[in-house]
DNA sequence: AATATGGATGTTAGCGCTAACATGAATAGA
DNA sequence: TCTATTCATGTTAGCGCTAACATCCATATT
């Protein structure tokens, strides 16, 4: 060989596996080419695709994603933001939103907050970095300086869960409305004095909406509505905690209203073990309509929220953005349903 | 302004955002220093490096990842690819995966197989498109297709929830012998005739790993392994179904040896509708060891699998791979403990 | 025959960052 | 004093892909 080594001034480490400019030269085309058959196949000639195709094969060809995202700055990538993964209610909704986004080829970027705003921000701009074609955020509360980028951000945004004034899509329920409501149906069954249980409110401000709702309803119609917090995460165990202490603490209460199905199913369950009779001896209501609150006996009086729904929304709004469809509603109300069980 | 417009060919669309050439020009450094605060800060004067944050701060830096990720071919991206996500199992997995890996800068790229073989290897694919530095995935059976893919793959690789010949790295348990173990404890509690029941146990072949052990046990004692199986995902609806098919089908049945929590709890909490006395009239068991099964009354005697654990450890192993530490052992045993409840 | 039109493909120049090497200054060693 | 070593920083050349523009050729239009 006669071949002259060229000066070669120094080389990547290079992780020699093909490129599209190998596929090109296999196929006999520019590089370009493979490129169209990739993202826009109807752009090339059904002869010259079949060619392209065939080599992609042959050299055994893996797509680098992050030069592709780099060259066009766009990723396919989706950021979500929840709260927790602790909660079932967050990991529905990321069954609605992946199940939809993954058949159209967008890849979803996790990310968990804990209930701090503060890592909400960093995961923001984390996100922003991986140049993600659309954010989904959990809630319409933002620290400001993560408010501030969310609104600068030139790509589309959906804020999931709640309600009201939001930066860009919005697609939810009405929080206050959904605990005013159970606590109407709780009047309207003969309970009166109704204690509202829930724990984390501070962070889990959508509990703080509900029980809101069922305040004001009970202000408005001349009575107290005390309430209960605790500020560790929901479990079973807790809810039967809970109905010992409002047990001890009111024992007038002829009612409780937990924020969500967790505590009301452990404190159902606890109520069984102890022989206390429900709703004779106190009525008992949740929030979500999780199927174990409908497995039990007596079967969860509570308000059921479609989570998966609202990921699925979420998705299809944020895919018709995208591209570039227009969207009728910038805001959905998904609403809720009263399940009305046997325990209240 | 006398400012001459040179040729200026043409222009990409460009995000107009600030890059590291703005920062460095700002703190009146190269970029590559830039580059070194972010990455490397150790390796930066003090004084140097504060001037730098100053920069990045003035200007509202906001790092682009898809560019470091193809100068380094390196993502800090851990592929994790599981068979459900409306699975509790995987989810608290995710969770243990999760929690540790954002601690040290690594954002989880989520796939979900939904059982089907053919889509771990489209995962696969695009996962290290994606340039992922590490790799998650469950089982220790792929695709011979997708098998070539990781066995080829130069980066750490972790089969989770089974144990046996793996790839690379391994964390999990021994399930024929968690089936074994609960058998072993019907039996020695006197219960002689065990039904198995299990769904989609052609997807779901740990299920079917702790069907064998069971089977094996019985079989070796000279006895019957009947099993019933339901193409459905579990459920508390299920579960309930499943006991009235076993006491219909089986009624001389002892006991039911349920392959997860969900369908043992569904089972009890019917029962306990129906008046079905547990144990006497029928035993039940379940495996995972889900808050659930301990909050029922009676409550659920299970196998315990430290879900979460089994999620941080490979985790632990993965980040040690990447930052070039040893591993100690490339296959670690979480196992499993018997829980026993009132329900067997 | 000359021109317009549209569809398929090619050329070029980056996207924003970092690996690899180069340089220069400060300190240590002989 | 001179060289060796270390540390901090700079220069250069891509990483693998795609946007924007350019070209070419077949067909339609006059």
């Amino acid at each position: 060989m006669t071949d002259q080594q060229p000066p070669e001034r120094r080389r990547r480490k290079g992780l020699d596996s093909p490129t599209l400019t190998d596929v090109a030269r296999e196929a006999e085309v520019s590089s370009i080419t493979v490129s169209r058959v990739l993202n826009s196949p109807g752009s090339v000639r059904e002869s010259t695709r079949r060619r392209v195709e065939a080599a992609i094969d042959k050299v055994g060809y893996v797509r680098n994603m992050v030069a592709g995202s780099l060259a066009s700055a766009n990723s396919r990538f989706i950021a979500v933001i929840v709260p927790s993964l602790s909660n079932v209610v967050f990991i529905e909704v990321i069954q609605g939103l992946q199940s939809t986004f993954e058949a159209h080829g967008y890849q979803i970027l996790l990310g968990n907050t804990d209930y701090n705003m503060q890592r909400e921000r960093e995961l923001v701009k984390t996100f922003f970095g991986w140049s993600s074609s659309a954010l989904v955020t959990t809630g319409l509360r933002h620290e400001p300086g993560c408010a501030g980028l969310l609104q600068q951000w030139p790509k589309p945004i959906v804020e999931i869960m709640e309600l009201g004034e939001a930066i860009d899509l919005n697609v939810g329920l009405s929080h206050y409305q959904a605990g005013r409501r159970m606590t109407r149906y709780l009047l309207d069954t003969g309970y009166r004095r109704i204690v509202y249980a829930g724990t984390q409110m501070g962070g889990n401000y959508r509990a703080r909406l509900r029980y809101e709702g069922h305040r004001d309803l009970l202000t408005d119609t001349g009575r107290e509505a005390p309430m209960c917090e605790w500020e560790t995460p929901s479990s079973f165990e807790l809810g039967g905690q809970a109905l010992d202490s409002v047990l001890e603490h009111h024992p007038s209460a002829e009612a409780i209203h937990f924020a969500d199905d967790i505590l009301a199913t452990g404190a159902v369950l606890h109520a069984v073990r102890l022989g206390i009779r429900i709703p004779q001896e106190i009525a008992i209501c949740g929030f979500t309509g999780l199927p174990i609150g409908q497995a039990i006996t007596p079967r969860l009086t509570t308000i059921a929220s479609p989570r998966e729904a609202i990921g699925r929304i979420a998705a299809e709004q944020l895919i018709a953005r995208i591209e570039g469809r227009p969207v009728e509603h910038s805001q959905v109300d998904v609403g809720f349903e009263l399940l009305v069980g046997d325990s209240a």
